[in-house]
DNA sequence: AGCTGTTTGTAAGGACGGTTGCCTAACAAA
DNA sequence: TTTGTTAGGCAACCGTCCTTACAAACAGCT
């Protein structure tokens, strides 16, 4: 009859959304029992229900298939002496599979563990690069996977691992200079090979990931830096993992730092230096460990304490907008502690405070990660626990 | 019969985790079916099942209850010379319901509309703020919804408000100096006065919505920096508003912009300004309304082009570490063209480029708002479409 | 001991949402 | 006219959660 009008022009791309189903309500439901239990620890079926809100009916079927899942087990009658028939534990059993992690940050060897579900290590090796790039990287990567899938002693939940470069949610390396790797669609191929499901993400953000879930933060709103021979980040807000227009979220250590203008701690630090990335004074420059290394080496206690001070203004001067466009609650760092958790963490967070409005730097915290050196291992976990069981 | 040992402690707090029915299920794919609708135009049936990847059936079902409800019509037959029946379109009917919208970001006065379901705006009004502040400012806004829910010509989809200060995702104002508001439920109270339902954001946050839905946003990640008395910025991130940890994200004004230390730029800025704040040289004290128009007062063009050449440097010293954290799209600026458009958005723009990688700088644009004066209030019905109907 | 009130966990039945399978209507191409 | 394709509707089924009802286990009281 009536034809019709030209239809509007679309204004912009799609949100990505995607069809519910029942069974994704269900799904959701399960991981939900399955983070109260993994963070609040065991409960009856009842506290179960009155935290999540489901009818205690709805919550006892949950729990029988996740029993017959093996993922929770009955730990017997809750003892307190309150009125009415006492319930029936029921808590995560951490033995029911193991996870295996995988971190890639270091140049020199890849790291390697098994975990329990709840977080503890179980196995650790390691496998030297020995120089591979591009598919020998892949084959060395697999082959420790091999070894540590072996060496579990339960059923395995997933394989996780924290890569530099830029990666996308489908575990995809876009680029990762330092492995030779471009479009390498990692996860698949590690998956197709294991046999297992494989989570791969940036190592900055399983770092994030992993200090997020472990490393007791307390509100809303993480950053964490990792500095080794380069500078990361991660940035975990709402409870998730930015990603960027790009996947490339968190390229904090390209940020100029040094000014050729500035007079700003001028003797300490020098002019500034030329990046690897071919422009000069990125934050890389001053915060990256063989930096630091090579402006402290042959200075006394107070030279040194001062040179990284000055690292930690500078430090503070970049995060400052970052913290106060997103108001973090936490600003974590990860590296050595020699190098980061003093003078230089003071003066960051002096800088900071200073450069900040009080309402969102009174707020704030920076400190050295509580996960030491193998954060990004736990965060690698995250990974598979928040894949294959929506736990975060 | 056994006790248990003693629970683990808990980590952190929970993310907000929230039971899911299967109605939550039907009203996602609800809005999933609108949005389809309000970004792409009329669509058959069949087409919205394969949009969607739900079946016919599911989606007749959902075409017949927002026909019932009225917000889509039937537009006839489609008549494109394909085989097989020609469909029915559908499409969404702008005139269905009507939007209220109010911007408090003006100090003098509040600016306020009805706009239809496409956003555009059928009636204006304003109302002289008088000085008032506290209940008499409610009153005020209060007054001018009245004036504009009379206005409407149908039934009123709901009230948006875009307010400066810190406001939570209920849309209580935990504090707006300008208005004399601390802990105020200002949606609630406007809710139940108006009988109407009422969403209240930032007017920052507000400003970023409009942008994202209806200022042709091209990627994911979009910043937005509201310049006028003060200096707001609102964050789109994957489709949703950044809150932050005590929902003040977006406080970019009170960085330290000019450092006392700084050669940067001294001559044509000046030593840094006291600020409102209590604190010198925030970027409120180079880029807002005020301080801007103070500086090129009385300067011929050279003199005005590099003055604000100047404020566009410091902002792009300012923006790099966030754009490059955040790997944004597009930050874009709404204000006066006459003092953004021109040397400062270029000056910002450059300064931009030279510190950050290129990988995140070659992607980003920096821009003026498409949406002129009144991008606060499309936010606003924005607000209103996206709590209502799920439409971002 | 026996009763009462409280709380836990399960069972049965109903409501809702989505799917599959099958039907008819409408059209183009052979 | 026949064939193949597409749109849209109807019926039957499955999954998920809810409400209601009930048995079991306990504390506190008489």
């Amino acid at each position: 009859m009536t034809t019709v009008a030209d239809p509007p022009q679309p204004r912009r791309a799609l949100r990505s959304t995607a069809k519910v189903l029942p069974e994704h309500a269900r799904a959701s439901n399960r991981s939900m029992v399955l983070q109260l239990l993994f963070h609040a620890g065991p409960r009856s079926r009842a506290e179960l229900a009155r935290a999540t809100g489901l009818t205690r009916v709805t919550i006892s079927d949950l729990v029988a298939s996740l029993l017959a899942q093996g993922l929770v087990t009955e730990l017997g009658q809750q003892a307190d002496g309150k009125v009415g028939k006492p319930g029936t534990l029921v808590g995560l059993d951490a033995e029911a599979f193991q996870i295996v992690a995988v971190d890639l940050a270091d140049d020199e060897r890849v790291h390697g563990a098994v975990l329990d579900l709840s977080g503890a290590v179980r196995e650790r090796r390691t496998a030297p690069v020995g120089g591979c790039t591009g598919a020998a990287a892949v084959e060395v990567l697999l082959g420790l996977c091999r070894e540590l899938v072996a060496a579990t002693t339960r059923p395995v939940l997933g394989v996780g691992v924290g890569s530099p470069g830029v990666i996308d949610l489908s575990g995809r390396v876009l680029q990762a200079p330092n492995r030779g790797w471009y479009d390498l669609p990692l996860a698949e191929q590690l998956s197709a090979a294991l046999e297992l499901p494989v989570h791969v993400a940036n190592d900055a953000d399983t770092a994030a990931l992993g200090e997020f879930t472990w490393g007791g933060a307390s509100g809303n709103g993480l950053l964490v830096l990792t500095v080794g021979g380069g500078v990361g980040a991660g940035i975990v807000l709402d409870g998730a993992l930015v990603q960027g227009n790009e996947h490339a979220a968190g390229e904090l250590g390209h940020v100029t730092a040094l000014d050729e203008r500035d007079e700003h701690d001028r003797a300490p630090l020098g002019r500034p230096e030329l990046c690897a990335c071919g422009r000069r004074g990125c934050l890389e420059t001053v915060l990256s460990v063989p930096a630091m290394r090579r402006r402290v080496a042959g200075l006394d206690a107070a030279g040194r304490d001062a040179a990284l001070a000055s690292v930690g203004r500078r430090l503070g001067i970049v995060l400052a907008p970052v913290v106060s466009a997103l108001n973090l609650s936490e600003v974590v760092l990860c590296g050595p502690e020699e190098l980061l958790g003093g003078p230089l963490r003071d003066a960051a967070l002096a800088t900071l405070r200073e450069r900040t409005i009080p309402v969102v730097s009174s707020h704030v915290q920076l400190r050295m990660t509580s996960l030491g050196e193998h954060g990004a291992l736990s965060g690698a976990a995250v990974l598979v626990l928040s894949g294959q069981l929506g736990v975060t």
